[in-house]
DNA sequence: GCGCAATCCTAACGAATTGTAACAACTCTT
DNA sequence: AAGAGTTGTTACAATTCGTTAGGATTGCGC
């Protein structure tokens, strides 16, 4: 799937338009059609992803469309309707549609959903449980960290937490506080020197100077920084 | 899947007990809370195939749990959420939330979402009896493991259902509490023992390396994860 | 600059958790 | 009934990670 092909089918033009540039700025193929005869038609020689359905189509009962192109093509469809009861949305999602988006929408959100369809039907390489940074590579599913030359450091699962954590938020203060809520949250008893610990043991896996660390940096009364930009993927 | 479990995270009481009654009678169990550190505690017992999360938590940032979530857990995620911004919908989507339903909703609307997730996430069908990982081919009807270059490896029944349970959820976590429920669950007082010498001979059979296993991980103090790309088949 | 208290770092210890060799109980086959 | 294979149990080794303790660093007043 290189490039994941989305096709639309509204009968008023602007919204074709609307969801077209969306879509296609957003990186994915798109084909338009007004009616669904033409779009039945177009059916026997492409094959979509997602498809986008109007349900108040002139020519022909969007409902039933939807039933079919769920039972016969692989592709996730949406459907976009004006009608908003919740009896509509329950028959549409019933007979086969995976989501269901209320005009007027906003094209943003259409792009957001498309793309939650894509993610669930990509095969297993789920594996997007990467960060890079700084010429680091973590890891997260298979606990190892590896440097430029491709050395691996394993690093375990409080390690983890805690650069997670980094890696969520870079260049941003976390104060200490915050660390105890987002990890495992053991409020107040014992002494919280167990973060500082955390956090040395990471800082020696990620090769810093002790005297100068260059990624995680302490702020005096105050929290942690990391600073780094981070890609995930 | 006898009867899929749903979660149900949220602060408010009444919110909890429609949703939970709507999705009992649909047919589903389900299992609510009230706190995201509740939820996050029980989770290491039960693993849920559609989770129900409200963003407006009061102990914890709801969208991290997102996050966390989508990678660490097989559940499909539900966001449900007062907050009916366009952008909180198109990250939270991003995040990993597979849906987003806005606050005031209707109860049947949820479970007619809920039952699109569970559709579109049926496991495969029993009938799978062979399955293809990292080179390994594991054959379930005659016990036996077979390496790239042909070697075979006759594997027992004990150490058969644990396998199933690894390629069956691979790249997540699978905590004890989870196996032995999915195994003889025979909640004894050391039985938990068997459990790590049952791993222990399936990962000399996969010719891990004690010090650094590459398939079969473990996270202290939480559980199992396998790695690798499976295909049944 | 100097002193001092607050804060932070980290080596070292120990409790909890996990790995696995060795043994025992059991089943199945011959 | 003996032997082979399987599986839970025990016992001890190894690992993880929080805690402790003492040293290092920072901020502030002088």
């Amino acid at each position: 799937m290189t490039q994941p092909l989305v096709t639309i089918l509204d009968d008023e033009p602007e919204i074709r338009h609307m969801l077209a540039d969306a879509l296609s700025e957003a990186g994915f193929k798109t084909a338009s059609f007004a009616r669904a005869t033409e779009f039945e038609a177009a059916l026997k020689s492409i094959s979509p992803d997602v498809c986008l359905v109007d349900l108040g189509l002139p020519d022909k009962d969007g409902l039933a469309l939807v039933h079919r192109l769920a039972l016969e093509s692989g592709a996730s469809i949406i459907i976009i309707s004006g009608r908003a009861q919740v009896q509509d949305r329950v028959t549409g999602l019933e007979l086969g549609a995976d989501d269901y988006i209320i005009k007027p929408f906003d094209p943003a959100e259409v792009v957001a959903r498309v793309r939650v369809r894509l993610r669930s039907t990509k095969p297993s390489d789920k594996t997007a449980n990467r960060a890079r940074f700084e010429g680091w590579t973590a890891l997260f599913d298979s606990y190892v960290l590896v440097d430029e030359n491709g050395n691996e450091t394993p690093f375990s699962h409080a390690e983890g937490e805690v650069l997670r954590l980094f890696l969520d938020s870079p260049k941003r203060l976390i104060s200490r506080a915050q660390m105890q809520e987002s990890l495992g949250g053991t409020a107040g008893e014992s002494f919280d020197r167990a973060m500082d610990v955390r956090i040395s043991r990471l800082r020696t896996k990620l090769q810093e100077d002790p005297k100068n660390p260059r990624l995680i940096k302490t702020i005096y009364g105050a929290g942690y920084i990391f600073l780094g930009d981070v890609n995930w993927d």
